[in-house]
DNA sequence: TATGCAATCTGTAGTAACTACAGAAACAAG
DNA sequence: CTTGTTTCTGTAGTTACTACAGATTGCATA
């Protein structure tokens, strides 16, 4: 929990439940900052490091794509950002959400009615099926 | 509408509302069976490949997979499916979506409230971006 | 000290489900 | 006959990872 403490890839991986090959490719991409180095080569994080990985993590669990969250941590690291436009992202993003809701909700009716609809024998001519080629 | 009269890949996709590159996809990868040519080449479908498109798209839009797709018409094909088994492809299915609904709701929760809590002027902290790290 | 084993390293290739192009050939209209 | 649109094949790119392979590193134990 201290601010200087330093752990291993591992670690993280199991602090903020993304996988290891995944931590690896956030850095890649410059999602996530290149951390210093043990003797070794090692990768050693800190908690800073840990934070912006659940802040990565918690965007991806909310439907922000790489690119969103980009946005988001080029707004954070610019210092210089708006509660306004950040609110604008977020606001955007719970609009598609719920468009998305939305969608499934009307695509769990279908399922259940064209199940309801099945007797559930052995006939060829099955009305899901039937229902879905129309 | 005639069952022998036969059409372009561009009529296709307009009836299907799928895209060109992605219906020659399908026939790559095996889902949609390769039509006979014209002499010049060009293929030409009819009713039977419309419907068995259709039947493809509405199973994207009611999210399964393409494996899940060709499962389906796996058994379609074979012609001795239980209704049973496309029943429980399908109820698991609809579970699979009401999960997501759950999920998605959720989400769109912690958006709301966090941009609730956002007045919304030009301050260095945030409230959007503390709850997301924390 | 030697050795074994787990964790980590880099780099590349694979995944799903398309989408986008490039360059050639075919066809329909004026 | 030219022009423009459609279609053709084949390849490469996309997103967000995941899965190796083969080499090190580091820790614990005999």
């Amino acid at each position: 929990m201290d601010k200087n403490t330093s752990f291993l890839i591992g670690a993280l991986s199991e602090r903020t439940g993304c996988n290891i090959e995944t931590i690896r490719y956030y850095e890649k991409i410059g999602l996530l900052p290149a951390p210093p180095r043990s003797p070794g080569r090692r990768r050693l994080y800190t908690d800073t490091h840990r934070k912006r990985l659940t802040f990565i993590r918690r965007c991806r669990q909310l439907g922000f794509s790489l690119d969103e969250i980009r946005e988001l941590l080029d707004l954070v690291d610019g210092g210089s950002y708006t509660c306004d436009e950040v609110r604008e992202l977020t606001l955007n993003h719970a609009d598609e959400v719920k468009r998305k809701i939305t969608d499934l909700r009307r695509m769990e009716k279908v399922l259940r009615d064209i199940t309801s609809k099945c007797s559930g024998g052995r006939v060829p001519e099955c009305p899901i099926i039937e229902a879905l080629f129309r």
